[in-house]
RNA sequence: CGCGGGAUGGAGCAGCCAGGUAGCUCGUCAGGCUCAUAACCUGAAGGUCGUAGGUUCAAAUCCUACUCCCGCAACCA
């Protein structure tokens, strides 16, 4: 599978959005590793464009100069909450513009492109030309559009429109290119509303140089998201130009792009798919598309100009790493909007995992170190208690498993939290605390203790994909580090072999203590 | 008639596409336990699933109408 994330616009400082998606992605990739597949995770940053030139002027420093000092915000975020990816895109890079204008190039010798004097209207602010669609009621165009101006222009077009009833017919067969399903019906609509229409996708360099050239024409510069979307697959090795890209060829399979509500119509949705159609792609190759909901302030949307943009970095500081990447995988239903609330990022991370979880594994290798010296053993026969546990497990790895393969991270981890709890459920029913002060009763506690271990075994591997360190450490504490590299289908009950040997617990989620608020 | 999303016990949500006893977390109340990170477990209260119709043996779920909330300008996932 190919995952990727959209391409950060370096513009402004990464906030709790950027991090959802990225994070995200990086769970389903290590998923995706833990299945045994090979993936490849691509993310990066989107560098090119008016706003950012117009930015670096304002600051008195070069464009280049501008995007590096962003580029590296978002780089050290990632490198700190854990996103590993495979493959950075920046769109600066070489190899991308060289990709990029290659593709321009057979896309005119395929007649794909033409060269047409438009005359209209320009928003500068929007980068883009205006149509009667975008006037008021009093047929003005409005503020939101910043200033307008009527121009007459030559400009290069790729033919969007002779691609547009191929898109219908291939989205209406397919249920699985858009995901969730519910996406699919915004899509649709939008693209009978822009029949007809081609695709705008050059900009003269007079009012405009930052960006790609356009190779058979040097007054002009590509059209940002013409070189944005490119990215997917310039990084993934297309063309096969660049030696240090991977092979297009491993690393196109499956694709999956994983983009924000706002960015599907018609930048993902039409353009991208007809840019790929044209291009010769077959309905086969075509990526499919995940979209995700916003993270929002107490039902607003967040703005920098509400002043209520929540900072990733601030709260992987205050919080931990983890307690972040459980939230923002936990509390929110895929392709739905979410409220952030801090209250519930702690609630959640002191329930779930330092209560349930993390107390679990402190109290069963605990117990294991008091009353049978850190040595696991399970004794025959099992009980229907027993039983039920091992069948608890399989029902949690059943469920977490087909979450997953729906890319449900949230349902995921609900299933891996019902075993935790049955975990302690048995546990409190067993009562191996009390069965230890009978000496009759020692092969049954070990037994017991067994189960507990066992499941915690299981769970430090289906909790990696999300939290990959905090899984590392239970896997040390339980002495077996190895469980680190298992793949899902190896998962059966057994891991923990008898007699083996655990090492001394240590709580691996410190429950998050919040000063009490001060009215 | 612009497009889309939403309305489910006190709070936040899932379920709806493929109709079949209304589910989860938090909170509240009562109780138990002490191995464990003041953690764990048991029980209880609390919902006519926005409103009104319709289809059906059966509707939170499908259809129709309506009410209210939120996005669809900038920053921006």
């Amino acid at each position: 599978m190919l995952l990727t994330t959209a391409i950060d616009y370096t513009n402004g400082s990464p906030h709790i959005g950027h991090a959802y998606e990225k994070i995200i992605t990086d769970v389903l990739a290590r998923y995706q590793r833990l299945l045994g597949m090979p993936v490849y995770f691509l993310t990066g940053v989107d560098q090119h464009g008016q706003k950012v030139e117009q930015t670096a002027a304002k600051e008195g420093v070069s464009p280049e100069e501008y995007v590096e000092k962003v580029t590296a915000r978002f780089s050290a975020l990632w490198a700190k909450t854990g996103v590993h990816y495979d493959g950075w895109a920046a769109t600066t890079d070489p190899r991308h513009k060289r990709c990029v204008q290659n593709i321009l190039t057979t896309l005119k010798d395929n007649g794909q492109l033409y060269k047409k004097i438009y005359h209209g209207f320009y928003s500068v602010r929007q980068e883009q030309f205006l149509t009667d669609r975008d006037r008021d009621e009093q047929g003005n165009f409005g503020p939101e559009w910043g200033e307008v101006n009527e121009i007459k222009e030559e400009n290069w077009y790729f033919k969007l429109s002779e691609h547009t009833a191929w898109l219908q017919g291939f989205l209406e067969k397919s249920d699985e290119v858009i995901l969730p399903h519910f996406r699919k019906a915004e899509l649709m609509n939008a693209l009978a509303k822009n029949d007809g229409i081609d695709l705008c996708i050059s900009r003269p360099k007079d009012r405009l140089q930052w960006g790609i050239e356009i190779p058979f024409d040097t007054e002009f510069v590509t059209y940002v998201w013409f070189d944005a979307l490119i990215n997917y697959i310039s990084f993934a090795g297309y063309g096969g130009e660049s030696a240090d890209l991977p092979d297009f060829a491993t690393t196109w399979i499956d694709p999956v792009h994983v983009i924000g509500k706002d960015i599907m119509v018609p930048a993902h949705g039409i353009y991208w798919f007809c840019m790929l159609h044209a291009m010769g792609f077959s309905d086969e190759q075509m990526p499919r598309l995940l979209v995700h909901g916003w993270w929002n302030i107490r039902g607003d949307k967040m703005s920098k100009s509400l002043g209520n943009v929540v900072d990733p970095n601030l709260l992987a500081d205050t919080f931990g790493v983890d307690a972040l990447r459980y939230y923002l995988s936990r509390d929110i239903t895929m392709g739905k909007d979410s409220d952030f609330d801090i209250e519930r990022l702690v609630m959640l991370f002191n329930t779930e995992l330092a209560n349930e979880l993390g107390n679990l594994c402190n109290r069963a290798l605990n117990m294991s170190q008091r009353f049978t010296a850190g040595v696991l053993h399970c004794y025959l026969p099992l009980t229907e208690e027993d039983i039920a546990l091992q069948q608890s497990l399989v029902e949690s790895i059943n469920l977490y498993r087909d979450a997953m393969d729906h890319f449900d991270v949230s349902k995921a981890l609900e299933a891996l939290n019902r075993h935790v709890v049955n975990c302690n459920i048995y546990a409190e029913r067993m009562k191996p605390w009390e069965m230890n002060k009978d000496p009759e009763k020692k092969s049954r506690v070990a037994t017991v203790l067994y189960h507990l271990a066992e499941s915690v075994a299981h769970c430090a591997v289906l909790l990696s994909p999300v939290l990959p360190d905090a899984a590392a450490k239970l896997a040390e504490q339980l002495n077996r580090t190895d469980l680190m590299s298992l793949t899902l289908d190896q998962l059966s009950w057994g891991l923990l072999a008898n007699d083996h040997q655990i090492n001394l617990p240590s709580p691996v989620f410190p429950r998050i203590v919040v000063p009490a608020a001060t009215p």
